[in-house]
DNA sequence: TGAAATGTTGGGGCG
DNA sequence: ACGCCCCAACATTTC
């Protein structure tokens, strides 16, 4: 239930920023109970430096801001620049008693928050903060020696697990009366979020953006895929992972309600580990927390000295789709066309990136910053430093995925692959994930020529992998 | 949340 | 029946 508030009356601004949902959302409830709720939402592009939101975020953004206006009867006010300014702006011209928000882990955002905080407290404003986007607060989850956990198990199974459980989540807001900043002409499609040519698209006919979708999209995931998922996640064919992923990095919904709704079902190990990927999210903004040059900075300092190398058309091959390795084209091609890959391939592509072409994963990072509709600061350079080696509780440098082996394993019947990489559609099964080595006629039969409609292959697993190993060496007995 | 190289075992073919 | 070899299947080690 919507009222209108009067401009005279208490108001309470709700400060939206990756909470874009209306249930769940504890400052949100703890505004609707103080007061007339004024509901704002700023693009911020002033601080946040080189994390620039990505082109998927932005286009993500846009749609979602404006599944929550309508979900607020169009009340969302929106605005560009420099928050403190434009609260200040509102604090002066309505009578507002409070500023309220949920809190956001970025390192520019952590000074941003605080100083917002400083400012409208020295004017006797009530700022306050909330756990909306996290299970645990990365500061609670620590060693007893009071530093932080760097091995994943330990953190989750001791941190978490026998930390306080997560709270029940809130229902929406009942009798919230919103206000309206009348002055304020800006209207979501003025954020400019949009790319002026519409390649974004295709990428989002995959998805339904917003938060009564994707809670929609939990239930379902919850109703027809839980029982398997610990198998049938590593089968990138199968529907079988939830795909929450953007939900939750924009806070269309909370990792509470993923995390409840999980739990209302019988105690399984497919349980065990849906849930303990959401602890590895919670794990990675940890480690963002107290290492908040995760995103730059090998978390190893010993990989400073990794021989990297840098080749412009190794990087250009493997973010187009084009490494004539099946399974890494396949997931490559998935990500520039449904803003997504599946966790399994993104190992694979990491490790392909990483370890087979010797690229830093800088590079990694910053395309799947700029693709990926779930692009998570904490989650995306946690990641890419667990697969290059160089993070906390890091794949072992001799971990090296062979993308052909990976193909028969997990896709076995092509299915993925044939659907992302169609020029290699009638290759049969036994060639699909080494086409280089199949027969002259098997190749003319099934319409491939390579080097042609499909490419050579790049690199040379064997030997990639070979000269991975010696390069991972030279660091081994290096301290750190 | 690997893969390849190397080692071991045991069944079957065969003289 | 027996020993020998081959090799697939599995286990262990190494990177």
């Amino acid at each position: 239930m919507i009222v209108n508030a009067s401009l005279s009356e208490n108001i309470i601004i709700h400060w939206f920023r990756q909470d874009l949902r209306i249930s769940d959302n504890p400052s949100l409830v703890e505004a609707a109970l103080e007061g007339h709720v004024l509901p704002i939402y700023i693009l911020d592009d002033i601080n946040s430096g080189e994390h620039k939101m990505g082109s998927a975020s932005r286009s993500w953004l846009h749609s979602s801001l404006s599944a929550l206006d309508k979900s607020l009867e169009g009340k969302l006010s929106v605005y560009i620049g420099e928050p403190e300014q434009i609260i200040l702006d509102l604090v002066c011209k309505y009578n507002v008693k409070g500023v309220f928000w949920n809190r956001c882990y970025e390192p520019w955002q952590i000074v941003r928050d605080q100083q917002i905080k400083a400012t409208l407290a020295a004017r006797s404003i009530e700022a306050r903060s909330f756990k909306g986007s996290l299970l645990w607060e990365p500061w609670e989850v620590l060693k007893k020696d009071a530093t932080p956990y760097k091995v994943f198990t330990p953190y989750y199974r001791k941190g978490c697990l026998q930390a306080s459980p997560p709270k029940v989540p809130f229902p929406k807001p009942s009798n919230m009366s919103l206000h309206i900043d009348l002055d304020n002409k800006l209207r979501i499609n003025d954020l400019d979020l949009l790319p002026k040519i519409r390649w974004d698209q295709g990428l989002l006919a995959h998805w339904q953006v917003g938060e009564t979708h994707a809670q929609l999209k939990l239930d379902k995931f919850i109703e027809n895929h839980f029982k398997h998922y610990k198998i049938a996640r590593d089968f990138p064919a199968l529907d079988a992972v939830s795909r929450l992923s953007p939900h939750l990095h924009f806070g269309e919904l909370s990792p509470n309600q993923v995390w409840h709704a999980a739990t209302n079902n019988e105690a399984t190990d497919d349980l065990d580990h849906f849930l303990s990927e959401l602890g590895w999210r919670e794990f990675s903004y940890s480690l963002l927390y107290q290492f908040p040059d995760l995103p730059s900075n090998n978390l190893q300092p010993k990989f400073d000295r990794f021989p990297w190398l840098e080749n412009e058309e190794y990087l250009r091959s493997w973010q187009t789709g084009q490494t004539g390795h099946p399974l890494v084209d396949a997931g490559m091609r998935e990500l520039w066309q449904t803003g997504y890959m599946h966790n399994r391939i993104r190992m694979v592509v990491g490790s392909f990136l990483v370890k087979n072409l010797l690229l830093h994963w800088h590079h990694g990072e910053a395309w799947f910053w700029d693709c990926l509709f779930d692009a998570d600061l904490a989650v995306n350079s946690a990641s890419w430093q667990w697969i290059a080696g160089c993070g906390a509780d890091a794949a072992p440098y001799f971990r090296v995925f062979n993308p052909s082996t990976q193909g028969y394993k997990f896709d076995p019947e092509g299915e993925y692959t044939r659907r992302f990489v169609p020029e290699l559609k009638h290759i049969p099964d036994k060639y699909l994930f080494r086409p280089w080595e199949a027969p002259d006629d098997i190749l003319h039969n099934a319409g491939v020529k390579l080097g042609d409609n499909y490419p050579y292959p790049i690199v040379d697993l064997k030997q990639s992998r070979l000269s991975a190993l010696e390069a991972f060496q030279s660091l081994k007995n290096a301290p750190n």
